[in-house]
RNA sequence: GGUCCGGUAGCUCAGCUGGAUAGAGCAACAGCCUUCUAAGCUGUGGGUCUUGAGUUCGAAUCUCAACCGGAUCACCA
């Protein structure tokens, strides 16, 4: 039980005892005391007037009065208008931050046999462009979701479902064919998906021309696009693609294959990964059935023309297709045609998608038609809808090269930790791998918290150079807080200090370490948090504000020259707890954390 | 136009199941390296929480309306 579901139950006893009323949970409003005052934990007492029947102060005064003398826990306590200040004592406070010292996980609850299977669907890119700036928001927070959500009990498949095929792969394709020299990634010295995306750009120019050409000749721009010989040539290899020819698909395979070794790496460098990869060649088929099976069922519709529809009027919404007059499939109906094959390999209970809130409306609907459909799962899925990364100038635009790559964001931010690091002489005495190794972690730390820390749902400003600002509320400030704790924790190791002599120091802590130990004793709420409001930024915010308190203190206090043993076991205990803290928080961002730096 | 989301310091963001004097960082200014890492710490200035009404003992937080910004409303994915 925590201090405050103790102190909730003590209050609840209390009112009864005082004023001979039994009152709801609800009316007990306990929250953490606000700084300026003296306490850890505020009991609002303006709602239980009506109860009292007196003064806010007096009302105050006698439920500090008795829930002093009832619970051991508390130190002291005063009041404030309407406000009863409760003071815990320290050492209650020392006691939960040792036990918190011995544990690994904090609290964090680890998945059982008999959890519930959270499938967490994220990534999801094109396979005819290279990944960017979006994609690398919608991969750090899937991947962070996913390890939150494993802290949390569940057991968890992390899942991506490319999208191989379509016209705009096509494209890539046809412009490779007419417009290269054959060229591969190991004859030009490009990375895969760099080498095709620039196909596709290639083939958008060569297109833009035609259509100006057309129109040059007196079309209109709904004339020159359709009687353009380009795009008719794209529908053709689509076509053939479709029809299984050799040939296309021999290119096809070839330049996907080009494509997925990039994006390996780019993963790899992201430090992201999957459970279970889908492919869309292999599932863009699949809806087909289950919406026909409804249709008899009388669940959809047919139209005269031959198309199937959803009626969605009962919902609120409106109607919607789901097989064209020609009998294929709509992206609804692929999706619904994956959630039915995932169904069927994996025991699913909670079915997230990490998906650009652009596409609210498509998850909506997804949502309705897969409880109608029949999937237990389908109504409560969850659509984890984040908003775009916008830059100083404006949105990012591919057509106007004002997209920012996720490779050259990478090596940017590596790149700038490396110098940064170098020039501050952080790196002296280190082997070339383990600086390699720093300036890694830290310029992936600095994108990674950078991204993580704004709240999902809002559209976020990345400012490329505030990013690389390693000053302030920033990932490298936790690192380097993290590092200093490993520092101290060595040179008190080198010394023979140790924090195993359990130090009773109960009278003598001071407001910083009290509430520093309060902070990190609500680490594994704030866990939970995290995962019922599907926000790393809970976590990010949350360490940022132990690394600040803990670095404040760090100025504060001399730790290894204390002079009483038992206080000096005591500080030593709580810097290594702390620690602990940060890169437990810290991995569940994803983000790594070095012993020094 | 319908629906959904957002609007908090010059900038980037916290705070939102109603609670005390609305918080950080950046930027500006003033200090701190014979003390365990100065990627740090301390201090100063900076706010009609878009606006207006309502609910309440109490509203940045809840309700309604307006304004501004974004998304979406395809037999595209």
């Amino acid at each position: 039980m925590t201090i405050s579901q103790l102190l909730e139950k003590k209050a609840l006893q209390a009112i009864e005892n005082l004023y001979g009323q039994t009152v709801d949970v609800s009316q007990i409003q306990l929250q953490s005391t606000k700084k300026e005052f003296e306490g850890d934990l505020t009991l609002v007492t303006f709602p239980l007037l009506r109860i009292s029947k007196k003064k806010p102060e007096e009302t105050g005064e006698e439920l500090g009065k008795w829930l002093l003398e009832k619970t051991p826990e508390l130190s002291s306590y005063n009041v404030i208008k309407g406000f009863l200040n409760l003071t815990v004592s320290p050492a209650y406070w020392l006691n939960e931050l040792v036990l918190a010292s011995n544990t690994t996980d904090f609290g964090l609850t680890k998945a059982g046999a008999d959890s519930p299977l959270v499938m967490v669907e994220y990534s999801s890119p094109n396979t005819n462009k290279p990944l960017h700036l979006g994609h690398v928001r919608n991969n750090l927070l899937g991947y962070s979701l996913c390890r939150i959500l494993e802290a949390n009990g569940n057991k968890v498949v992390k899942t991506n479902i490319v999208n191989d095929r379509g016209v705009h792969i096509c494209k890539s394709m046809l412009a490779w064919k007419k417009y290269g020299n054959g060229e591969t990634p190991a004859s030009s010295g490009k990375k895969g998906d760099h080498l095709v995306g620039d196909y596709y750009v290639a083939f958008n120019q060569h297109y833009l021309e035609e259509l100006a050409e057309l129109q040059a000749k007196g079309m209109t721009k709904e004339q020159a696009e359709a009687a353009s010989t380009l795009m008719a040539e794209t529908r053709e290899m689509l076509l053939a693609w479709e029809a299984g020819d050799p040939e296309v698909r021999q290119l096809w395979e070839t330049m996907n294959g080009w494509v997925y070794a990039g994006f390996d790496e780019t993963y790899n460098k992201l430090g992201v990964s999957f459970d279970k990869i889908y492919y869309e060649s292999q599932t863009y088929l699949l809806g087909k059935d289950v919406v026909l099976d409804n249709l008899e069922k009388g669940i959809f519709y047919r139209q005269e023309d031959g198309s199937v529809w959803a009626d969605l009027t009962a919902d609120g919404l409106d109607q919607k297709v789901l097989l064209r007059g020609d009998g294929t499939s709509v992206y609804m109906t692929q999706d619904i045609g994956t959630a039915s094959l995932r169904f069927s390999e994996y025991p699913i209970d909670k079915m997230v998608y990490v998906v650009g809130n652009e596409q609210n409306y498509h998850f909506q609907v997804l949502s309705i038609l897969l409880d109608k459909v029949g999937f237990a799962w389908g109504k409560d899925l969850v659509h984890f809808s984040y908003g775009m990364v916008e830059l100083p100038e404006g949105k990012m635009k591919s057509r106007e090269g004002t997209v920012v790559d996720a490779d050259d964001l990478v090596d940017e931010m590596v790149g700038t930790a490396r110098e940064t690091s170098r020039e501050l002489g952080k790196l002296d005495g280190l082997s070339e791998a383990e600086a390699e190794d720093i300036a890694e972690m830290v310029g992936m730390g600095a994108l990674k918290y950078f991204i993580l820390k704004v709240d999902p749902r809002k559209n976020m400003t990345f400012n490329p150079k505030e990013s690389i600002d390693f000053n302030g509320n920033t990932g490298p400030f936790i690192q380097y807080t993290h590092a200093r704790i490993k520092s101290v924790l060595r040179k008190a190791e080198e010394q023979g200090l140790s924090f195993d002599t359990k130090p009773n120091v109960a009278g003598s802590l001071s407001d910083k370490e009290l509430f520093l130990i309060q902070l990190i004793d609500s680490f594994p709420q704030t866990v939970k948090d995290a995962a019922e409001g599907f926000s790393p930024a809970i976590i990010a915010n949350y360490i940022y504000e132990l690394a600040k308190e803990f670095n404040q203190f760090y100025h504060d206090y001399t730790i290894l020259k204390e002079s009483d043993e038992s206080l000096r076991g005591f500080r030593l205990l709580l810097a290594s707890t702390t620690g602990k803290v940060i890169r437990t928080g810290m991995d569940l961002l994803g983000v790594r954390v070095p012993d020094r730096m």
